[in-house]
This record gives structure tokens, C-alpha cells and sequence, in this order.
DNA sequence: AAAAGGACCTAACGAAAATCAAGGAAGTAG
DNA sequence: CTACTTCCTTGATTTTCGTTAGGTCCTTTT
């Protein structure tokens, strides 16, 4: 399931951050050697050690990479969805993946050949930029991502996770989890049981959560968790 | 402590990976706009936070990057070395520093201003290659980490980090601990205690260290223990 | 309506690692 | 040589988290 990208569509992916930077014709050029691919979900959009010949931008669904040990363990590396770049690190090392990629619903992907990037950015030094700039969130995001591992403990990053999902600053929120409990755990480096004491946890923080929605009775409450030092934090208190 | 580069200097560092796929041209263009600077241990870099106007290459000594949390705590996020490159991520994203970075031992690093970076693309795009290749290779390395904080036990990771820093292929071999443990199990993302512990466990591998020397009897023997399981390992047969 | 399957939660146990507290070893200054 | 600091190790205890197994609820199937 592969077409090519009609003219027509081209301005409304204008909105997505990677491309947004671009003038129309450097957008125009990049995009004509770009595919659009729909996947169902639990089908693989590349593999693990397979030569890196291709990066993906995520129209629709959500996306995760994960890296699997020799032994079938597998950790969850990003997740993501609408308007992400994902698999863009491996894009210029002239190497493999370093992770698998797989959908974890139904989406569309943009798939844009290397090759076809090399030639963008010879033409129009710019895309260079626009593609640094998304390498460079990313980054961030996983420096991020470790700090969270390291410094805090699970239910801490479960309302991390519940944080960055809200739009709320303050107050009372509603949100909905937006993939399986599962892959949230995975996402967190937690086993589901864990997620499952995590939100146990988090109850007496005025986190109720029921089914795929979660209700945060004060925002700032979490926010001050999530601030706390491992060791001040989840004692008798609360429980 | 501040020089800038004098032209002499200029092919000696053309064997930093950054700079080594540049022309002549290139290179004498970004490093003009460098500076040298000598930094004492345990002194700051950069602060996180602070506007990032510059990003860094390690000329000589260790330095390390962290993020550190409000109460203290404190998350290590890389150590780098000897042509290696630090804090190009904030160089694109037009923002702050997402962590600090600080000397652990005397050090010299060459300082590069994000605005004459700028310019300098301007006038040799392929330098934008150079910088993608080397974003690409630390988002890489970062996806490693948090793979092995996920999937290794404390002891899986100590034999990682030991089979990093040896050249031998296989057999034996005798190296040096770069820096202090203390920072090391920061880099492995544990306490000293568990360092201290998981060195203990290492010995029934062969592994032996006294002071800042570490001896490995057979580095394959190592190896096999990273590649198992996590619940495989460490049992009652060893130990 | 009953059966089957899947996603999720709960409980009990064990292993790994953090914490707390104390003791050694090496280097430095007096 | 002794006192002191810094860094590292060790032991005892507690906490956290993975594992396993069983249970509930909900949806789909027959």
C-alpha cells in the first residue's frame, strides 16, 4: 500500500514541523521523492540491523521503535505519531537501523528514500537546517527520556507521562491514554503490573483512571511529584 | 582561558570527526570563528538553562554533560572525550541548554558560537552534512543508553562500559578507568555502592580491579554475559 | 444466552538495587 | 609519623520492581 505524493497534498503537509521551515519549492522537491504508505496495525515498517535506506514522517496513527535483545526483551526507544519524524538518525550515518519499527494502529506513514534527501539538500541547503532542527528535539527528547530513568520512579514518570498528555496548566483535566497500557509501560521502562501499582499510587495524588481515560483532579498537585527527590517520594503519607 | 586558533593548529585537528570529511576550505572557515579554552577540574562548561550559543569539541581531558533535578539529584547523560562533540543539539533548536556540562578532569575544548556556525553553512553547506552525521551518531549512542538502563542489570552494564573502553577484540587485556567511579556509576546510571557491588560479581568473570586499573582475564567471557538475558544472569552458579 | 478471548488488575514471592551506617585505603599536610 | 580528607568498599536493612499466577470485566463469537 505505496503512492506517490499528488501536488495537491503537498501544502497541507506543509504544517508538520520538519517541513514547515521550508519554502513551497524545497517542500515540492523533497516531497516528490517521498511515498505515502498506510499500515496496519502490528505490521513492521523496517527492521532492526536492515540497512538504513529510508526516514518516515507519521501522518496518521502512532508509531513505536523499539530495540529487541538477543533474548526477545524488548525496549521501547520513542513512540510517536502526527507530524513526528522517526528513523531520521540512521538516515546519515550510511549505517542500519539501530532500532525495529512498528505500528501500533492503524496510520500512514511518508516515507522518504535517502538517496532522494541527499539530492534535496544539494539542491536547497536549507532542508539540511530543517532536518537538524528535528534531529536536534529529538535529542533533547531522549536526554529527557534518560534523566526520567534514571532520577525518577515509576509512578513519578507515569505522572510525567499524564503531565505531558494534559493541556491544562492548572486544575482539573480529562485526557485519554492514547495507546494500550502495555506500550505505555514499555514507553516508561516499566512492566504493565508496575503501571498498574503506579496509577494505584497516584490515586491518593487525585488520579482516577478508568478504562483508556485518566481524570487529574489538580494539575499542580502531580507537577509537585513529579519535582520531588526520589527518596522524599511514595512514603507512608501517601498510600 | 580563551585563544582563538591560530592557522598552524588548523590540520592537526583535521582528524576530529567533525571536521574530517570538510575540505581544507570548510574547516579553516569554522574554526575561525573558534576559540580554545582551557578548563581546571570540576569547573562549568556551560549551565543548563542558559542560553546556548555555542556548542563544544573535547580537545583534551573528560567532561561530563547532566541534568540536575531541583533537590540535587543529579542524571548523567554522556561523558565525552577526545574529539568527540558535546551540546551541538542546543545549537539547532535555537533554545537552551537541556543539561550542564562540567570538567571532571583538566580539560581543553574548542568552543564554536552557534551564530558563526550559522554562517559558516551559509558558505559551505556541506558542514550541515558533517554536524547531521555527528547529531545522528550521539542520538544513536543515547538510544543504546537507554536501551541497556532498560534491558541490563547493574553488572551487565559495568561489563559494557569495561568492553567499550578495551581494544582487544578477545583474550585478555588490561585498561584504565578514565575517570572516578563515582562518576562512572553516574555514567551507568547506578550508585557507587552498586559499582562497588556489581565489580564484586564481575570478579567470577575474570574481571579484576584495583585502584583506577581493571584487568580482564578473557574478553569474551564478558561478552557473553551482555549478550544474556536479565533473568538468566546472575544466579547462584556464579557468585 | 453461554462460552471464549483479551486487556487489565491484584497478590505473593524473589531478585536487584538504594539507603543507611561504618570501616579501610590512599594521598596530603602538619 | 600522625592526623585528616577523600574516595572506595562492606554489611545490614528497606524499597522497588520483575515474575508468576489467578481473578475480574468486557467484548466477541457461537
Amino acid at each position: 500500500m505505496s503512492t506517490t505524493i499528488v501536488s495537491s497534498e503537498v501544502e497541507k503537509l506543509a504544517e508538520i514541523p520538519l517541513l514547515k521551515r521550508l519554502s513551497t519549492e524545497a517542500r515540492e522537491q523533497l516531497l516528490r521523492g517521498a511515498t505515502k504508505k498506510s499500515i496496519s496495525r502490528g505490521e513492521m515498517i523496517f527492521f532492526q540491523d536492515d540497512k538504513a535506506d529510508a526516514f518516515f514522517i507519521v501522518l496518521e496513527g502512532w508509531v513505536k521503535v523499539f530495540r529487541a535483545t538477543s533474548s526477545g526483551d524488548e525496549a521501547v526507544v520513542g513512540v510517536f505519531t502526527r507530524g513526528q519524524t522517526f528513523a531520521e538518525g540512521a538516515a546519515f550515518t550510511n549505517s542500519n537501523y539501530p532500532a525495529s519499527g512498528e505500528a501500533v494502529t492503524d496510520s500512514v506513514v511518508l516515507c522518504i528514500p535517502v538517496a532522494h534527501l541527499a539530492n534535496s539538500i544539494a539542491a536547497d541547503p536549507n532542508i539540511a537546517l530543517a532536518m537538524m532542527s528535528s534531529l536536534s528535539m529529538h535529542l533533547h527528547q531522549l536526554v529527557l527520556q534518560i534523566e526520567g530513568l534514571k532520577t525518577h520512579t515509576g509512578a513519578q514518570r507515569v505522572a510525567e507521562f499524564l503531565l505531558n498528555l494534559s493541556t491544562e496548566p492548572a486544575g482539573s483535566c480529562t485526557l485519554v491514554l492514547p495507546y494500550d497500557k502495555a506500550l505505555i509501560a514499555g514507553r516508561l521502562g516499566m512492566k504493565p503490573e508496575s503501571l498498574s501499582r503506579a496509577f494505584q499510587k497516584l490515586k491518593s495524588y487525585g488520579v482516577e483512571v478508568k478504562q483508556n481515560r485518566a481524570i487529574i483532579s489538580n494539575v499542580q498537585v502531580l507537577n509537585t511529584l513529579v519535582e520531588q527527590e526520589r527518596t522524599v517520594v511514595m512514603h507512608s503519607s501517601h498510600g
